[in-house]
RNA sequence: GCCCGCGUGGUGGAAUGGUAGACACAGGAGACUUAAAAUCUCCAGGCAGCAAUGCCGUGCCGGUUCGAGUCCGGCCGCGGGUACCA
């Protein structure tokens, strides 16, 4: 008997594919097309579990789409620019780009041999100047369309470097490498105008049904439409207002103070007069820019000295506080603060000896807040105190809407819809990136590049022994005549946030070669993306600037007209875990030890290893299984196998050895299986071919859910489950053939190269990643007799088997003719008897 | 802090509001074998019981329902995101 040889087999099949270019993707009228795209990988050197299991969930749909009669496109490239190219060339020396171009010859050589059904032919990398040349197209094109501007805003310092820090490098507010205390620094940065269309992102999530409700969910929070009121405080000194906003104008009785961020004109141009408020501003400027670190700060505060009038209550003034909570890019930048109704007001209030005074009570308690606000869900009703509209009893909303009104009437406020969603700064003052196309002239300002001189072209010759961005640094490179009047100028040194790479990757796949950005022929025809696939983690930024650039790219005439939103259809996968395995030092630091090095939770040299649960796959804790030593050990029809068949693809799925061996050997079960069956006596009467058939189709119709369904786990139960019925089965040569070779179909998609190799020994046509997929016989599906379970009070306490067609009434007598029933039930009469056809009986009592 | 998700046997997990634990791993028993490996067959949530069977059981507390793992409210734990990681 021959043997399953992955090794052999997989290689063998592979070239058939690439001989005959089944996966060349080129357009035509004569099918449906389906873009099918996995989130493309960053090039760090070695794919990992993590890639093994989003493309080969890719590659189920896409050959499935492909043997459905679709013509699919499949393609792949690389997210190449990013901070880590700079860090290695900084820790190792050498250069970004030629470790980037080289960890993405390494990445494909380690993906080929996984079998994946990808168009080759228009892979790319975000950093071929090709590529990124369009993208900067692309940006002078939005620039002169308005969709892009220059403002001011923060970013991580570090003194001791005198460089910009991303977030990731800020570690407890230091700096990674130097040490040094961060600061916030302004620098003039671009910015793309993404809040123009908040409200239109906001309102297409409910277009998007193919996405996860929990996705949209979390971009509509992220886009944060509230209404409000923007209203302007006189100042008592006579110098102007403050315009604050709120989403609670109806609160305004308890307003006790005004606080307005440290970034305020109002606290800048204070700063340097009063030496406490100065070293106040100046601690606000040591935290993190981040929203985490900010909420989660010590809500301090200082008061201005400042006073403002009460807008509605005559003689009363409120105090102007500069507070390190309020956000100088939401709203306005400044808040009145009504403590009774806002815990964090609330904690201020007491913190600083504020007053506290309700602005409503609950109907029927009229206790003031003391330790906990009172803030009841909007729709609840609270007895107004006082209420200069006049309201007494009315919903949180009632009251926002008439305050609104009033100060609308009287002239006094605005009402505002605001988002949460801040523009997106796109400059980065890094060198592995794409340029920011334009020039600084001293005569001319910002003068946008020719494009006619694209792509602006990364100098090759820079340098990383200091900290920093080396294109400031480039002795020409930043050297150049204004595109405008021709007189010296420099070059812009930011390049581009790397999201701006991943937001258009998806259109340019669809003409890779084109001379401008896309080709609107191969974009109408090939877009929509009508699957994506990746990791949640990307839910919101990427998904959300993915959308907005197709927006604008319509706006600018690089994308046809129905691609404002680019994905028809996402999938977010989990991601693949495993075990930690750790010992100690003799200082009791942790060490790491790799699953290959550990046996029976042991070491080679018999020390025992700490197992910790299950974490995401990383480098530092060690637990890493390299998909090489996988597939050079089982195949890649294992691995593929494995990856889709222990937990729901949208959950995380742990790596497990055993289950890894356990996959092989299955797939050796199904190779030896057809074996046996080629080599059956062709002529032998065997028993049970309807049983059998009846058991196939059965099969199709759960496999082909299942894939279409993302229930891949549960489709591979289906696969192992009709396995052991034709393992089993007596039937004839004829009806073994078939089930054999229509099990190799539908395994097709997860396990290809076996499913190849099966169909060329049953001898069938051609190859099966392109015969049409097997369609389940309705009639093979129905079953004349149906088992149901009968329950007493919902609990279960027998079964019985009746015809399928039976009248519910026949159904009630069989049920209270069981001797289980009528033993439980005990002479008690039934109340009511609930019949649900097909699938329960419930006797309440 | 805030937003989103998840929590089921020893383990990964299955289950359109309708028999909780499919399928698989690990485990146990047996067959084959001189033996082992491989392969095949069977058993298997917990407690009690020879068994029939009974009781308990989907993180915790409460609710809706004839019926809740599933829906609702409140907690606890874990994970993702939090705008310069990709």
């Amino acid at each position: 008997m021959a043997r399953y040889t992955p090794a052999e087999i997989e290689a063998r099949w592979q070239e058939a594919w690439s001989r005959d270019e089944i996966f060349k993707a080129v357009r035509t009228a004569d099918k449906p097309k389906y873009y099918v795209l996995e989130m493309f990988p960053y090039p760090s050197g070695r794919i990992h579990m993590g890639h093994v299991r989003n493309y080969t969930m890719g590659d189920v749909i896409a050959r499935y789409k492909l043997a459905t009669g679709h013509n699919v496109l499949h393609p792949m490239g690389w997210d190449a620019f990013g901070m880590p190219a700079e860090n290695a060339a900084m820790a190792i020396g050498g250069h970004p780009k030629d470790w980037t171009y080289g960890n993405i010859k390494d990445m494909r050589d380690q993906m080929k041999p996984l079998g994946l059904s990808i168009d080759w032919s228009r892979e790319f990398a975000t950093c071929d100047p090709e590529y990124y040349g369009q993208q900067q197209a692309l940006f002078l094109d939005f620039l002169e369309a308005g969709l892009v501007y220059r403002k001011n805003a923060q970013v991580n310092w570090d003194p001791v470097d005198m460089t910009v820090l991303a977030n990731e490098q800020v570690i407890d507010g230091k700096g990674w490498r130097s040490g040094a205390e961060v600061e916030r620094r302004e620098l003039t940065q671009w910015f793309f105008k993404i809040s123009d269309m908040a409200g239109e992102l906001k309102d297409a999530l409910d277009g998007l049904e193919n996405w996860p409700a929990k996705v949209r969910l979390m971009q509509e929070n992220w886009i944060g439409e509230s209404r409000g009121i923007e209203i302007p405080f006189q100042r008592t000194d006579g110098d102007g207002t403050i315009l604050c906003y709120s989403t609670r104008p109806d609160t305004m009785r308890g307003a006790s103070f005004i606080a307005v961020s440290p970034d305020h004109p109002v606290s800048k141009a204070l700063e340097g007069s009063n030496p406490e408020l100065t070293a106040f501003i100046e601690d606000c400027r040591k935290m993190d820019t981040t929203e985490a670190a900010m909420e989660k700060a010590e809500k301090k505060g200082i008061d201005t000295g400042l006073r403002v009038k009460h807008p509605v209550y005559e003689g009363v003034e409120l105090p102007v506080w500069i507070g390190n909570f309020v956000l100088m890019d939401y709203g306005t930048g400044a808040v009145f603060g009504c403590p009774a109704h806002d815990q964090r007001d609330l904690d201020f209030a007491r913190k600083y000896d504020l007053p506290v005074r309700n602005a409503f009570y609950m109907p029927g308690d009229e206790t003031e807040v003391g330790t906990e606000a009172l803030v009841p869900a909007k729709t609840e009703k609270v007895v107004y105190i006082d209420h200069f509209t006049g309201i007494t009893e009315a919903t949180s909303q009632q009251g926002i809407d008439a305050t609104i009104d009033y100060f609308e009437a009287n002239n006094r406020g605005t009402g505002q819809t605001k988002y949460r969603l801040r523009d997106w700064g796109l400059s980065r003052q890094r060198y592995w990136g794409c340029p920011i196309p334009v020039v600084h002239c001293d005569a001319c300002g910002v003068v946008p590049e020719k494009k006619e001189n694209l792509p602006i072209e990364l100098p090759y010759d820079v340098s990383f022994d200091v900290p920093g961005n080396p294109l400031d640094r480039h002795p020409t490179w930043r050297d150049v005549a204004c595109p405008a009047c021709g007189k010296p100028a420099k070059r812009e040194t930011d390049t581009m946030d790397t999201f701006v790479d991943s937001s258009w990757y998806f259109a340019r796949f669809t003409a890779p070669d084109a001379k401008t950005p896309t080709d609107i022929e191969d974009a109408a025809y090939w877009m929509n993306v009508d699957q994506y696939i990746g990791g949640i983690e990307h839910a919101i930024l990427h998904l959300l600037y993915s959308r907005y650039f197709a927006r604008a790219m319509r706006i600018t005439g690089h994308l046809p007209q129905g691609t404002e939103e680019p994905f028809d259809a996402l999938f977010t996968q989990g991601m693949v875990t495993h075990e930690i395995y750790q010992t100690r030092d003799e200082k009791g630091r942790a060490v790491y030890h790799l699953p290959e090095d550990v046996t029976d939770g042991k070491l080679a040299d018999g020390t025992e290893v700490e197992i910790i649960p299950s974490a995401k796959m990383s480098k530092s804790k060690k637990n890493v299984v390299d998909p090489v030593n996988i597939i050079s050990a089982y195949g890649a029809d294992t691995a593929r196998w494995f990856v889709l068949s222990d937990s729901p693809p949208e959950r995380d799925v742990e790596w497990t050895a055993a289950g890894a061996e356990a996959a092989f050997k299955h797939l050796t079960r199904v190779w030896n299986l057809c074996d046996r069956i080629g080599a059956m006596d062709k002529t032998a009467k065997g028993e049970g071919d309807q049983d059998l058939l009846r058991a196939m189709h059965g099969c199709i119709h759960d496999v082909t859910i299942g894939i279409e369904s993302f229930g891949f786990n549960a489709a591979i139960a289906k696969l192992y489950a009709f396995t052991a019925t034709l393992q089993k089965s007596k039937a004839s040569h004829a009806a073994q053939r078939e089930a054999v070779m229509t099990l190799a179909q539908l395994m097709s998609p997860m396990t290809p190269h076996l499913a190849e190799d099966i169909w060329a020994h049953q001898g069938g046509d051609g190859l099966i990643a392109t015969a049409p997929w097997p369609k389940a016989d309705e009639a093979m599906l129905v079953s004349d007799t149906v088992t149901l379970p009968i329950q007493v009070n919902g609990k279960r306490r027998a079964e019985i088997t009746v015809p399928a067609d039976m009248p519910k009434e026949e159904v009630e007598k069989a049920a209270l003719a069981d001797q289980a029933v009528i033993r439980t039930l005990d002479g008690a009469s039934p109340k009511k008897i609930i019949v649900v056809p097909g699938r329960i009986v419930n006797v309440v009592v």
